[in-house]
DNA sequence: TCTGGGGTCCTAGGACCC
DNA sequence: TCTGGGGTCCTAGGACCC
C-alpha cells in the first residue's frame, strides 16, 4: 500500500473526569461521574461499572453506587482545552480540532524536526501528560479515519499505529459500528442485512447499500469500508450553525411560559452571534412534544443578521406556527405538552461576506479543482476563508461549484 | 431542582426558474 | 406555444457525534 502514516487523531480520555481527577487528587483511582442529572463524562473506574457518558445520572448511581459525582467546572474544561491545543501545534499547523478534546493533525510537514510520526504521538502524548496533567490516546494512520478508528482502539491512555502495509488486516475485523456515521440505526439496518463487520460490508453490493442507506450515505459507508478517505486535515472549518435548546420535563406549559422560555434562549444566542461577528439567515424552532416526538419549523430571511428584534420576531411567529398549526397540540387549550425548546441559527456569514462561484469544465477533475480553488481562496484572503461548496451536475459534463462560497473580504 | 446541550451532515419533496 | 428536464433553494425531519 502506497502512502506513510502521517495523520493523528488525539482524543483526551474520558475529558471532563480526567480533569477532576488532575485537580482533587481525592478522586483519583476512584470511578468519577461529571453531572448529576445526566452524565457528562464518567472516569474509566466508573466506566467499568458500565456507567456511559449521556446515560441518566439515577441509573448511572445504580449501576457505581459508590462513585463520586461532581458538577461540571466548564471554565476549568476551556481551560484546558486550550492547553492542550497549545501543545499540538507545537507540533504542527495543521491542526483539524473536532472538539474540546479532539483533533487530528498532520504531521508531514514536521518529521525533519521531530522524527517519524509514531515518535512525534509518543512526544506529544508525553507533552500534554507532562505540561497540562492529562491521558490523551493517539492514533496515527495513513487517513484521517483509521486515525480516528485506531484512537478509540488505543483508549485507555495508549498509542496505536495502523501500519498502512496492514491497514486491511486492521479494519476489516471490526464491527460496523467503528464507522465514522455508524449509529444505533443504520447499525441494526446493517445487521439486518447480515452485515456485522467493516469487512462484510466491503464485499457487499454498492447499489444494495446505497438501497438501504441513501445514496450519499452508502456510498461514504462503503467507500470507508473498503478504505478510502481522501480528506485532508482541515485548519480553515468555521462553525455552520449556532444554537441553544432547553430541557422542560413533563410539566404542562402554558404559550407565555412557552414564549418566555424561548426568547431567552433568542436573546442568548444572538448576543453570541454578534460576540462571533457572524449574521444568520435562517432561523429553526425546535419543539419535543410530551411524547418525545421532534419538530421544528424554519424560516429563511432576505437579509442576514444579528438583530435580536428582528430574530424575535420571527422566531416568535416560528412557534406560533409550531403550536397553532394545523395539528398544533396547544391549538384549543391554549396549554402545550412539550418537554423541550429550542432556537437554531443557520447560515452563518461574516457581516462583509462576497459569494463566489466557479465553474470548471473539466470532467472527472471536480475533487482537485475544488482543493484547489480552496487552497487559492484561503492564500489569497489570508487564510481566512468561510468555504462552502458542493458539487452539481457531474453528469452534465460541466460540474458546476453550485453552494455560495463566502469569504471574510 | 432537573433529568443534556452543543453541534454536523444527509434526504426527500416542493416551489420556482430557465 | 407547449413540454420536459435540469438546476437551485427552501423546509421538515432524522441520524449521528462529543
Amino acid at each position: 500500500m502506497a502512502g506513510v502514516a502521517n495523520i493523528l487523531h488525539a482524543d483526551l480520555d474520558s475529558f471532563y473526569a480526567s480533569v477532576e481527577q488532575r485537580d482533587n487528587p481525592r478522586l483519583r483511582n476512584r470511578p468519577v461521574i461529571v453531572g448529576g442529572g445526566v452524565v457528562l463524562a464518567a472516569s474509566y473506574e466508573a466506566k467499568a461499572h458500565g456507567v456511559r457518558s449521556a446515560m441518566n445520572g439515577r441509573q448511572a448511581r445504580l449501576l457505581c453506587p459508590h462513585a463520586i459525582v461532581v458538577e461540571p467546572r466548564m471554565e476549568a474544561y476551556s481551560e484546558a482545552s486550550t492547553a492542550v491545543f497549545e501543545r499540538f501545534h507545537d507540533f504542527t499547523p495543521l491542526v483539524e480540532p473536532l472538539s474540546p478534546d479532539e483533533a487530528f493533525l498532520d504531521v508531514s510537514g514536521a518529521l525533519n524536526i521531530f522524527g517519524p510520526a509514531a515518535s512525534i504521538a509518543a512526544q506529544l502524548r508525553t507533552r500534554v501528560l507532562v505540561d497540562v496533567g492529562l491521558p490523551i490516546s493517539v492514533g496515527v494512520a495513513r487517513t484521517k479515519f483509521l486515525a480516528k478508528v485506531a484512537s478509540a482502539q488505543a483508549k485507555p491512555d495508549g498509542l496505536l499505529v495502523v501500519d498502512p502495509d496492514r491497514e486491511r488486516e486492521f479494519l476489516h475485523p471490526l464491527p460496523v459500528d467503528v464507522l465514522w456515521g455508524v449509529g444505533p440505526v443504520t447499525s441494526e439496518k446493517l445487521g439486518n442485512h447480515g452485515v456485522e463487520t467493516v469487512g462484510d460490508l466491503a464485499s457487499s453490493g454498492r447499489a444494495e447499500m446505497q438501497a438501504l442507506l441513501g445514496a450519499g450515505t452508502g456510498r461514504h459507508l462503503r467507500d470507508l469500508a473498503h478504505n478510502l478517505d481522501p480528506r485532508k486535515v482541515d485548519t480553515g472549518r468555521r462553525d455552520r450553525s449556532m444554537g441553544a435548546q432547553r430541557a422542560l420535563g413533563v410539566r404542562v406549559r402554558t404559550r407565555g411560559e412557552l414564549r418566555t422560555d424561548l426568547i431567552g434562549l433568542v436573546e442568548k444566542v444572538a448576543a453570541r452571534l454578534r460576540k462571533a461577528e457572524r449574521l444568520t439567515r435562517t432561523v429553526t424552532v425546535r419543539f419535543r412534544t410530551a411524547e418525545l416526538r421532534a419538530e421544528s419549523r424554519s424560516r429563511t430571511l432576505l437579509e442576514p443578521t444579528a438583530s435580536t428584534e428582528v430574530l424575535t420576531a420571527t422566531a416568535d411567529e416560528l412557534l406560533a406556527n409550531l403550536v397553532d398549526g394545523p395539528q398544533g397540540p396547544g391549538a384549543r387549550l391554549g396549554r402545550v405538552g412539550c418537554s423541550l425548546i429550542g432556537i437554531t441559527f443557520s447560515g452563518l456569514a461574516p457581516p462583509d461576506a462576497v459569494q463566489l462561484a466557479f465553474r470548471f469544465p473539466e470532467q472527472g477533475k471536480a475533487t482537485e479543482a475544488l482543493d484547489d480553488m480552496m487552497d487559492d481562496i484561503r492564500t489569497r484572503w489570508g487564510g481566512k476563508a468561510v468555504a462552502r461548496a458542493s458539487l452539481m451536475g457531474a453528469g452534465s459534463g460541466f460540474p458546476v461549484l453550485a453552494r455560495p462560497t463566502a469569504v471574510d473580504a
